[in-house]
RNA sequence: GCCUCCAUAGCUCAGUGGAUAGAGCAGCUGCCUUCUAAGCAGUAGGUCGCAGGUUCGAAUCCUGCUGGAGGCGCCA
């Protein structure tokens, strides 16, 4: 089992440039190649352009002599070079080593690609819902986002460490715990409940609760005292609370399923797990100096963060009642990370408008001394999911949308749609079709967009099917598998032939396929999975020119078994592609 | 007031300092006796918000402006 990644023939050719380069001006041995692909030839290098001024030549006579040298330097990739408008370099690979890069991408286990972030631990927070609280759309896309990179960090070989960091802690759970004590009667239990999710049922509990506390003061008092029990550890008073927690995570659990999140119960490090870690992260500021008291509370001033006064803006580590705040758990969140887990990146999946925050957070955390050397953090912001109306996305009647809703929207919108395009399917496979394609849909559209921006949910875009959708990748995906299929075993899986002249959709599709690692790689460095997204969506479409124009099966030998191996390696790669994204990829629809 | 992000076809969006800025949707014209038409081909649609600057070359980098979104002390 290789784990060697396989050189894509765009870096042998920026390698034979960069050579050819170094043979021609051997002072300009460091510069970029500037190799692309191109619309002209199979890649094009726009080195001369660039390199002519500098050393005061005319940059097509200095592209013709590291043509001349290109022919000079010993690389069996390339085919042929020409010198082209006021200096490009339109560069053509030879059949036989487009031939064999699909072959020795389909001989490895993992495509060729890489472990370039091999070892490396990484942190990853994401989706971070609300006990006792349902999941809404505010919690799509960090949920999707989250575990679109951490699939593709692990892929690379990073040490990755989920975080669920629940809302798991607070006053308000003194309310509730009150309530659902006095009232023993009312289910909220997932076990006896149907219909419904035990976050359901402790949402509705809890406003009647919050609604008990504001009409009855004796009520109130006893929630409050409730409160104290719970931070002091009171053991009824925390038995409950945990049961609370535990029936909450399995109605999230019943969402991370459908969705396909990895997200593991032992992945769910919430708030209540740093009260402990509090104390101790807040004299370690303070014995710095990092932490100073202000108007009866411990802040940390940020030197670069205004305010509206011009004041410095400040982290609220201790308020001024002596409680703790968001601020006082994040700064324990990133110390125990970079400390205790020993975290070398640390990845916060949470929407922008925390962006200020994190920086906050961050600039304390190297302050303290925590953050530093390589260890890196990063906040992936990625922007709000907006209504067909251009505001946060809410229902007819106001209200943030539930996470279950939206699913079963996209799932129903899409059984519509595959009955319709086949009336005779059995139920059963019906069924498992439109949750695979619904659900597809909803995390392609939000991953494909480019995560800083605000995108606009339209579930019958998303839904219709039709383009760019994540069904047109499913879709693709499964007339590769068909093809594979009926081949059956009469095709051997032989090396494919050398010899053998590329028409242009196969060379696209080969090419095409020879980047998978590229792209992989740039998630991985970049943290933005819609580049895997119009990766797939190009590879589809590339699949889809070469299905209408060669035909695989009818073809004769050798011809018929080498557009298998191509079939054979799109295959391989869409269905590990849309894996990473977290999307099936089922063998018919 | 300050900070961050954004502005590309009617709509939703891609676009690594490189040649003529691309997709999808919605239009219009065609294509199913051959591996799934959830598809394909063609056609039409652009002052890349505005103005400067850097560069051989700018949607891309810099500055300013306009317009939009978000954030800026005890709620995460």
């Amino acid at each position: 089992m290789s784990t060697a990644a396989i050189v894509p023939l765009i870096s042998q050719v920026s390698t034979a440039v960069s050579e050819a380069i170094r043979r021609v001006r051997p002072d300009l041995a460091e510069a970029d190649p500037v190799v692309r692909p191109s619309e002209h030839a199979d890649f094009q290098a726009n080195a001369a352009l660039a390199l002519a001024k500098r050393v005061g030549s005319n940059p097509r006579e200095l592209a013709a002599a590291f043509a001349d040298a290109l022919g000079d330097v010993r690389s069996g990739s390339i085919e042929s070079v020409d010198v082209s408008g006021p200096g490009f370099l339109n560069i053509a690979v030879a059949d036989r080593a487009v031939w064999q890069q699909v072959s020795a991408r389909l001989a490895d286990s993992r495509h060729g690609v890489g472990t370039p972030e091999s070892g490396r631990r990484t942190v990853i927070d994401y989706s971070a819902p609300n006990i006792a609280k349902e999941m809404h759309v505010g919690h799509l896309r960090t949920t999707i986002i989250g575990d679109c990179l951490a699939r593709v960090l692990g892929f690379l070989g990073a040490d990755v460490v989920r975080q669920n960091h629940l809302g798991d802690w607070g006053t308000q759970f003194g309310m509730l715990i009150q309530y659902l004590d006095e009232h023993p009667d009312a289910a909220w239990h997932q076990d006896e409940l149907t219909g419904t999710s035990s976050v359901s049922a402790l949402a509705v509990l809890y406003k009647e609760a919050k609604r008990l506390f504001d009409a009855d003061p004796a009520f109130a008092d006893r929630s409050r005292a409730r409160v104290v029990a719970l931070q002091s550890g009171d053991p009824a008073t925390i038995a409950r609370w945990r049961e609370i927690v535990a029936e909450s995570e399995k109605a999230f659990r019943a969402i991370y399923d459908r969705l396909g999140v990895l997200l593991a119960p032992e992945d769910s490090v919430g708030e209540s797990y740093y009260q402990p870690k509090l104390a101790e992260t807040i004299a370690e500021l303070e014995a710095a100096g990092i932490a100073v008291e202000s108007d009866g509370a411990l802040v940390v001033f940020s030197a670069d963060v205004l305010g509206p006064e011009g004041d410095p803006v400040p982290l609220m580590v201790r308020k001024r009642d002596g409680g703790y705040g968001y601020d006082s758990t994040d700064l324990a969140t990133i110390r125990y990370r970079i400390k205790e887990l020993g975290g070398e990146r640390l990845i916060y999946v949470t929407d922008a408008r925390q962006a200020l925050h994190f920086r906050m957070i961050f600039d304390a955390a190297r302050r303290a001394g925590w953050l530093a050397g390589d260890v890196e953090a990063i906040h992936v912001a990625y922007g709000m999911v907006l209504g067909l109306d251009g505001r946060p996305f809410r229902s007819r009647e106001g209200d943030t949308v539930r996470l279950v809703d939206l699913l079963d929207a996209a799932v129903e919108r899409a059984r519509d749609v595959v009955a319709g395009k086949d009336p005779d399917l059995d139920p059963a496979e019906l069924d498992q079709i439109a949750e695979q394609a619904g659900i597809g849909a909803v995390k392609y559209a939000d991953l494909s967009t480019s995560r800083g921006k605000d995108y606009v949910f339209d579930v019958d875009r998303m839904v219709s099917f039709a383009g760019n959708t994540g069904v047109y990748l499913q879709y693709a995906h499964t007339r590769m598998a068909a093809i594979l299929r009926k081949a059956g075993s009469s095709s051997p899986a032989a090396d494919v032939d050398g010899a053998i002249s590329l028409r242009p959709e196969e060379r696209a599709l080969a090419l095409r396929l020879d980047t998978y690692g590229t792209v992989v790689t740039d998630v991985g460095a970049l943290l933005e999975p819609h580049r895997l997204c119009g990766y797939l969506y190009d590879l589809a479409r590339d699949f889809t020119s070469f299905y209408e124009t060669c035909h695989v099966l009818s073809a004769d030998e050798p011809i018929r078994t080498n557009r298998l191996a191509l079939c054979r390696l799109a295959a391989r790669t869409m269905q590990h592609g849309l894996g990473l994204l977290g999307i099936a990829a089922p063998d018919r629809m």
